[in-house]
RNA sequence: UGCCCGAUAGUAUAAUGGUAGUACGACAGAUUUUGGUUCUGUUUGUCUUGGUUCGAAUCCAGGUCGGGCAACCA
């Protein structure tokens, strides 16, 4: 029968939560900040917090955690929202942390009146300093001193605009001495004198995550939070203010971040390759963004299927890049169009094939897909293959081209190398070779087995195609944790741009379409093509059990 | 030298006191009109020291290592 799939932390809370009927049904949220564009790390949380929605009946919103006006952006909002479709999730609402400023500031003024929240005068770094260290205690200063009646009136004049910006902040009174330091008198309000990309001018003081996530969550009946690690010592204050306002309980949990080799997983980070123009933009194919995955060639599917296969637990870790490579490989196995694309050519002339005769080939689109279909593909005299290809003097167990050798065109003829053919240089102007009539795909009656099936295409026919070819960004495994800065283990060779000479049907390519250039690797129509210049993109390389030997 | 979180093959992730398993990777072989796919096999692991127990990856204690916490960021 079915073998049960082992369920991860959060799952078992969850299905004891509904057990024992703490909660009906769940309800999450997934909480982007819209100061940037979404990358696989978050994808990996909106497919846990969508998915364990969908696997337990229950519901997510998209909530915009927008606190912070002068990092935030419509712009932003927009990526984001269709980075979540596009990965396939629906969610139930889409709510903004800004909806509820007038509540939080009601939140606020009720912790003013239980004595528990007072205005601070003090500058930043007095705040800093009196904070304390982690291993020594911080001290309370004169200001938590002052009456409710005072207090009330100043947080009203902070929201009246009486103040400038870092004149004023208002504090909530929990332990100056906590060993955790969120715990010693946080700032819950700050001014700041700015546009809100949604409230514009109506606020001129805005609450800190910690005074907004947890009531935010708890305003929806959120059950289950989910963030990531470093928001544990945050928890003692989420569930403090929760407890503080009589609110409802929504509980958070805590799990790992995504990191994967070879990238950075940082908003701060890709902003700054962004900005100092080390890619082309946040949906550079390079950068690890799910805009620029997408643009990559990266299906929903097989960014989905990642997020399952890494998992959910609390330790640190690095993600081999390969998973993400089985994963697309995968899934585009199954619906890419096969097509033949030669990129680094050299020229056969098949000596007895009649000059100026050409003959229409049928080769399936896709063998994994038997409803695939076929397409048809000209041959004759002169064909291209990969240089690749042919080796004067090949090594033992070389079944591709070599003199005398014998290998298959794809879809074609077998063809024999008889001579090569070479400029002044010494170098190859073409080959000469002789097919086997006998020999065509799929009505062979020849009796001739090969080793070698090339892909090639016909000179005269041939389309010349942009091909960018990507490679990791970074040279070093975890750019993060070298010395000095990041951008200096920046990969040089990233990205390659050659040409390549496709079979013509290549023409009718839709920018949905993802190809398979047989023996080569998977590509995707890039949003640079034109009618005149197709430009395709490097999704993956195939496996290749061949050149790494 | 305060508090918090964590530690299982190369990388991830299971085993919830009872045979350490799975995936990716690597390696080898079979099949193949893609040196792809598919299939088969091999390889490698419980951080450490004690304790509890008939029995410990799991529970307890000490240690080691890794990560986090002192933004008017989220």
């Amino acid at each position: 029968m079915s073998e049960e799939k082992s369920l991860n932390f959060i799952e078992e809370i969850i299905e004891e939560d509904l057990r024992t009927g703490k909660h009906q049904s769940i309800l999450t949220r997934f909480p982007p900040e819209p100061n940037g564009y979404l990358h696989i790390g978050h994808a990996k949380s909106i497919c846990l917090n969508f998915g364990l929605a969908l696997k337990y009946g229950g519901k997510t919103n998209l909530r915009f955690d927008d606190t912070n006006p002068v990092t935030e952006d419509t712009e932003y909002v927009e990526s984001i929202k269709e980075d979540v479709k596009w990965l396939g999730f629906n969610w139930a609402n889409e709510f903004y942390a800004s909806d509820y400023f007038d509540q939080l500031y009601s939140f606020a003024e009720q912790l003013i009146e239980k004595g528990l929240a007072y205005v601070d005068d003090s500058t930043s770094e007095e705040i800093a300093t009196q904070k304390g260290t982690p291993t020594q205690s911080g001290v309370r200063n004169q200001y938590a001193n002052r009456t409710i009646a005072e207090n009330l009136q100043l947080f009203r004049d902070m929201r009246a605009g009486k103040y400038k910006d870092g004149e004023k902040v208002l504090r909530v009174k929990i332990d100056m001495s906590s060993p955790n330091m969120h715990m010693r008198d946080p700032i819950i309000y700050r001014i700041k004198h700015a546009h809100h990309h949604r409230t514009g001018d109506k606020w001129c003081i805005y609450p800190m995550y910690d005074f907004a996530h947890g009531q935010s969550d708890s305003i929806e009946n959120i059950t289950h939070s989910i963030c990531t690690l470093e928001f544990i010592p945050h928890r003692p204050l989420y569930e403090w203010f929760i407890e503080q306002l009589g609110i409802f309980p929504s509980k958070q949990y805590e799990f790992a971040r995504l990191n994967l080799n070879y990238t950075v997983m940082s908003k701060r980070k890709l902003l700054q390759l962004v900005n100092e123009h080390h890619v082309s933009g946040w949906d550079d194919p390079r950068m690890p963004t799910i805009s620029g995955l997408r643009r990559r060639g990266y299906t929903p599917e097989s960014l989905r299927d990642f997020a399952e296969r890494v998992g959910i637990a609390k330790r640190e870790n690095l993600i081999e890049f390969s998973l993400l490579e089985f994963c697309v490989r995968e899934h585009l196995n199954k619906i890419a169009l096969r097509r033949m694309v030669v990129f680094d050519p050299i020229k056969v002339i098949i000596t007895n094939y009649e000059e100026g005769k050409t003959e229409l080939l049928s080769s399936e689109n896709n063998p994994e897909d038997p409803n695939g279909g076929v397409r048809s593909i000209p041959f004759g005299r002169e064909i291209l293959i990969e240089q690749d290809d042919f080796m004067e003097n090949p090594p033992k167990k070389y079944f591709r081209l070599a003199p005398g050798q014998m290998v298959r065109l794809k879809s074609a003829y077998i063809i024999q190398c008889n001579e090569i053919i070479k400029n002044t240089d010494g170098s190859i102007q073409a080959l000469h070779c002789t097919y086997i009539p006998e020999s065509k795909s799929g009505q062979d009656n020849s009796g001739i087995h090969v080793k070698g099936t090339l892909h090639w295409v016909h000179a005269p026919a041939a389309l010349q195609v942009e091909v960018r070819e990507y490679d990791r960004l970074f040279q070093v495994e975890n750019p993060s944790s070298e010395e000095g800065d990041f951008k200096s283990y920046l990969n040089p060779n990233s990205l390659k741009v050659v040409t390549g000479y496709a079979e013509p049907s290549i023409k009718e390519a839709a920018s949905h379409d993802r190809f398979q250039f047989l023996r080569k690797g998977y590509y995707c129509l890039d949003k640079d093509s034109s009618s005149d210049k197709l430009i395709f993109n490097r999704t993956v390389t195939l496996k290749d059990g061949w050149t790494k030997k």
